[in-house]
Parts: structure tokens; C-alpha cells; sequence
DNA sequence: GATTGACTTCAAACCGCTTTGGATATCGCA
DNA sequence: TGCGATATCCAAAGCGGTTTGAAGTCAATC
């Protein structure tokens, strides 16, 4: 049943219906109503397609998935953010429209996506340092909105961040004041700008006690459980290990205790462990006393922030650029302690 | 530029222009390099939305993302299972919509997104027993693959599983053939499908070799760290502990590991562990001998396979329906050994 | 009684592409 | 030379909505 049955089955033209059904004031109310009960009645609904030709808009935001075939690895934070994003799509009438491309071709994969009309507006996940993406999509000029910043062009763009410099200094001050001055890094991978930022917030609060970071104390890679545990090890095995290791994930956390634990050490005693936390729905790090302590910034909330503030651009377009910085909790687990006695 | 401007500077009609650069045979090769060459100077792609309403098709594979307001989590191998569809998808021109919904508005929501012309066809995720999802859509009479099955119209769709059933005997012969009698079940939520039948697989290898499963050493809950943990402390602080446990993902796994090492005891030696693993891009369980001793069935390659059927069932409207059992591969890691002698 | 203006409704254009059903020109062959 | 087949191109009709501009009705105003 498309506009124009109905609107002959109520003896009415396609203008007045669709008038009436979206809302507009100049239809009588008596009208109005027999429209819309006529179309519930035979189960009408404008059909998006001809919808998005007429309007222009798609009522789908883009999000590009980009998979890698050296290692294989999908961004494991991509369907938290996705789930509180698209919450907040939903209740705007919003979906989610999605392409995955290699990495490889990830450029064009957004120039095709935001520049051909698929989509009202795109994010952009796992900023880098000169990032073109962004060029790209200013000069295309569809609204977006950047999960992260790029440490250059910051003041180019709308953006969503977590404080990661601050949190991981705050991490390092909770240690020191622990009496730790060795610590360990256990970073992301440092082409990104988050892990980045982290690695400086660390050696700020070292070097705001008069300590250093030790390069053999620092380990970058992707953040699982694997590459947790070998950091750890690397570093407990090495000349002079640290007595506390902060860690960008809970899953290089884990892996980081197995290496402890093999080692007959206790996390929080001969150990300590200061992780970050973005939450993740299947991962989480709760109860009275959590297994770390961690600074703790929710994903999901990081998405649904990005999404309201697309939202915005979008109904605003020409409005001012948006920022937000959200700030890390620290939350104090069983992973921390004071120095162990020599 | 659209179509109509194109045309017109090229002094051809619409009509050609559309063929020429769609491929169809009707128009002078001189006249379709023409074509495309002006089409690529001038940067010219034509208008998604248009092309959609002209011939019916959206391009699009529809996802559903539940989340629920009670225990706010969010399927942990979406994720991967989209990086292996959408890869699929990509290389046929198609991309995901996704609609992120409440769980307890889902079925509304296909409704929506199925029968209005959102996409082209639909992947149902984590089926239940008697799920309304499948009369649903095939009442609406859209393509759509499940990814595992309901157990009760299992012929009534087309679908993509794994063999829960046979890897869990797999896994708990292969304890019993160790020499374990006594072994406890870290399960999922038993509502799902997926879980019924991996319940069921463990409790046919036992019976087949005249042991019982015991009630008190099946733990169910969702898929986390923490239920793996407290399910295996509960076991293993009861009064008849079992010297080895099944678990259902790498990451009630890892709780396991944690329980098992408080209590001083280690994996492979004072516990036996086999789990089942998903493969998921951040959560790999690898290394010449992997940490766990796994059931291996990779959910991107599931998702891969779903994608192919859907659009196998795309492409051929009215074909027959389509099912792929697939097969976990027992790897050998350093979770089990021999029952410790008494 | 004519004019004004608010309230309703509608015809038709438009969004930009695909596709049907010719039309025209060319060609092979009887 | 004539005629059907072939190759090439086009006008126009969709696809199913939204939106512009105009028109008709009716009560209030002068």
C-alpha cells in the first residue's frame, strides 16, 4: 500500500495525507485523524526509500569498520560505542549504516560514504596524528564527529575525548604515592593518539617526582591479553623490573597477572597494577573491590555523547564546531598496594 | 552533478548515459569510453537514494543490536561477526544497517526494519528456542539467515551454526579419556540455543561413558570473567569439586584461571580446563601451545558464511533454504592433563 | 454586497535514477 | 532494390514520496 492508494481509498490527495501524517498544521483535525487511523488500519508506512530521494536525507549515520589483514584485529570497543551511539540514533529516528573496508582503503571507503549521500553524517573512530580523514571530510562538508582527537588539528573538528593524558598521570600519581618509582607502561599501539597521550601523561607525573620513565620499561603493541603477559614478563625478567606496571586495557590487565601469578607474584602485593577501563559491556571490572584498580571511562557513555553531539551538527548545519572531554575515574581496586619491603 | 547534467554535456540522453555506465550491452563502446571518461573528470556517481528508489534495492543487510536496560550488555561477538559479514557484503557493493533497539521492542523493530524497505535482507543473531523473529520474517516474506538455530523450526529457515552439541562431547571425551570423571560446566545463559546444545553435548560423552553430570557443577550466566570466577569457586569450594571444567568462551575461561590459581592450584596440573573459542580478533587464545585447550570455531568465519548465504539468497528469490553445520577443532593447549593422582 | 483573511485542500513539479517501448540508422542478404 | 535483423540511441513513464503555488470555502469585516 503505497501514499497515493491510500489517499484515493480516503478520497483525498497524496498531499493532504502526507501532510497529515507528518504532522504539518494546515490539515483539518477531522481529517487528520481519519488519515491516520486509515493508516494503521491497512498498515501504511511511507516507504524510506522514496522518503530519503524526496527529503535528501537518509536518516543513517556512517560508521566505517576497518579490518586489517596483517593483524587481523577488529576494534575491540567498536560494539560498546556502537550500542550506545545507535541508542541514541534510535531515539531520533536514526540508524546505523556500516562499511567495512581493509584499511588499506579506508579513505576512499569515506569519501564513496559521506560524500555520494548514504549517509546524513559520519564518525570517525581511531584518530592518528595528521589524520586526512579529517581534511577529507571538511572538505567533502558532511558533519562529523571524531571519537578521539589527532593532537594537530584539534581545533578542526568536533570531538569526543577522555582525558587520557590526565588519567594516566593520575594513575602514576596514585602509584608513586604508593611509594612506587618504577613503574611499567603497558601502552596501546603509539601511532594512535590515545595511547600517545597516555605515554605523556605517565612520564609527566614521573617527572614531576624526579623520576623517569625507563625505555625498557615501556611496551607498545595491541592491546590484548597476549601482549600483556609478554610485556610483563619482558620487564619482570629483565635487570631491574619495576614494582607496578600501568596497563591501557583490561585484557593486556589479565594478561599482565598471568605474568605475575606465573611468577609467584600477587597483584596488589608484590605487584601493583593500574589499569585503564573503557568499561566494555563483557569485560567489566565490578564489585565491592574490583580485581583492579583502574581509571574508568565508559565507552558506551563516549558513544552516546558522539552520537547527541552529531545529532546537533547535523540539525544545525553551519552551527559551531563541539567539543567534550571527559574525565577518567579512578577507582581503586584489589591491584594496588604500597611497595613491597626489600 | 547529476545524471541529467552529465547527459547533457555529453549530448546524449539520460537513457544512455545510465546504460553506459551500468554495462549494459546497448551502446557504442566509443560512445561508453566517452562516457565514463567525462564520468570520472567530472567526478560523477550517481545518487545512492535515487538508484535505491529506481530499483527497489537497498544495498543494505539489516542488523538488529539489542541492548537490555537490565545487565547492559552488549553481544561480545558482534564485533567480529560484522568484520566477517561486512567484508563479504563489501565485496558485493553492500553495506549494514544496523538498528539498535531495547530488547524487549526487537521484534517490532524487524518489523520496521524488514518489512518498510530498510535493506535487502536481515541476519538474526542469537536465536531462542520458538523465536518469534522467524514466523516474523517469514510471514514478511524477506531473505534472512540465522546465526545458530532455534532447535524447534530449524527447517523452516536457512541458517549458520556451529556443532555445539558435538564439540562439548568432543571436549568432554577428551577430558574423560584423561582420565577425569568428575567435571563442571561454566555454561551460557540457557535460554539461548547455543547453550542447550553444548549442555547437551557434555552430558551425552558422560553418559556414554556411565558418568552423570552433577547439578551442583553446572553454573549458567552470561558469558563474563566474573561468572567463570564465582562459578568455579562455587564448584570448587563444594564439597565434591570436579578435576576439570568446561566453559563456554575464553572468557569465563579466564575467570576459572583466576579461581583456580586464589586457590593455588594450577591449570593443566590440579585443573583441567577445556573451553570453547569464538576466535575473537582480541581475545585469541594462540601460540605454538595455547593457554587453553579450546574448542575453535572462528565467528568471523561464521559471519563470512551467513553473508555469502544472504546474498546467495538475494540473488535468487525463491531458492531453496540453505543451512551449514560447522565443525569446532579441538586444540590442544596447556589447560588439561591427566587427573592428578590422590 | 464586496473584500479580506484564515482554513483546507489539491494539482503538479520535483528528487535523480532505471527501464520500457519505440525510433532511426546501418547492414546483410535474397 | 527491398526487407528483416542488428546496433544504437532516445523520450517518457515509472519508483513513492515531499513541497510549492494556487484555488476553493466560509466567516468576519467594512
Amino acid at each position: 500500500m503505497n501514499l497515493r492508494q491510500l489517499a484515493a481509498l480516503l478520497g483525498l490527495s497524496p498531499t493532504t495525507v502526507s501532510r497529515a501524517l507528518n504532522g504539518y498544521p494546515e490539515v483539518n483535525e477531522d481529517t487528520r485523524k481519519r488519515i491516520v487511523a486509515a493508516a494503521r488500519k491497512h498498515g501504511y508506512a511511507p516507504d524510506p526509500k522514496a522518503r530519503q530521494l524526496a527529503t535528501g536525507k537518509t536518516m543513517a549515520i556512517g560508521h566505517v569498520l576497518t579490518i586489517s589483514d596483517r593483524h587481523e584485529m577488529t576494534n575491540p570497543i567498536f560494539a560498546d560505542f556502537l550500542a550506545g551511539a545507535g541508542e541514541v540514533y534510535s531515539n531520533h529516528g536514526y540508524d546505523i549504516r556500516i562499511t567495512v573496508v581493509p584499511d588499506t582503503e579506508e579513505a576512499e571507503a569515506y569519501r564513496k560514504f559521506a560524500s555520494q549521500g548514504y549517509v546524513d553524517g559520519v564518525v570517525v573512530h581511531g584518530p592518528l596524528p595528521h589524520d586526512p580523514r579529517i581534511a577529507l571530510l571538511n572538505e567533502i562538508g558532511i558533519p562529523f564527529v571524531v571519537h578521539g582527537r589527532t593532537g594537530t588539528d584539534d581545533d578542526k573538528f568536533s570531538w569526543v575525548d577522555v582525558n587520557n593524558r590526565k588519567s594516566f598521570m593520575t594513575g602514576a600519581e596514585h602509584l608513586i604515592a604508593l611509594g612506587h618509582h618504577r613503574i611499567g607502561l603497558v601502552n596501546g599501539i603509539e601511532s594512535h593518539d590515545f595511547a600517545l597521550r597516555r605515554h605523556l601523561g605517565m612520564v609527566q607525573a614521573l617527572e614531576h617526582h624526579g623520576l623517569t620513565l625507563d625505555p625498557d620499561h615501556v611496551v607498545t603493541g595491541e592491546m590484548t591479553e597476549t601482549s600483556g603477559y609478554q610485556g610483563a614478563l619482558r620487564m619482570l625478567e629483565g635487570p631491574n623490573p619495576p614494582s607496578a606496571i600501568m596497563t591501557a586495557s583490561i585484557l593486556s590487565a589479565i594478561g599482565v597477572r598471568r605474568a605475575a601469578e606465573e611468577r609467584g607474584m600477587v597483584l596488589g602485593q608484590d605487584l601493583s597494577l593500574v589499569t585503564f577501563d573503557d568499561d566494555l559491556s563483557y569485560l567489566r571490572n565490578e564489585g565491592r573491590t574490583p580485581l583492579f584498580t583502574s581509571l574508568k571511562s565508559s565507552v558506551r557513555d563516549a558513544g552516546k555523547l558522539c552520537a547527541e553531539m552529531l545529532l546537533g551538527l547535523i540539525a544545525a548545519p553551519g552551527g559551531a564546531r563541539q567539543t567534550r572531554l571527559l574525565e577518567a575515574e579512578l577507582v581503586l581496586g584489589q591491584s594496588t598496594g604500597p611497595i613491597p619491603k626489600a
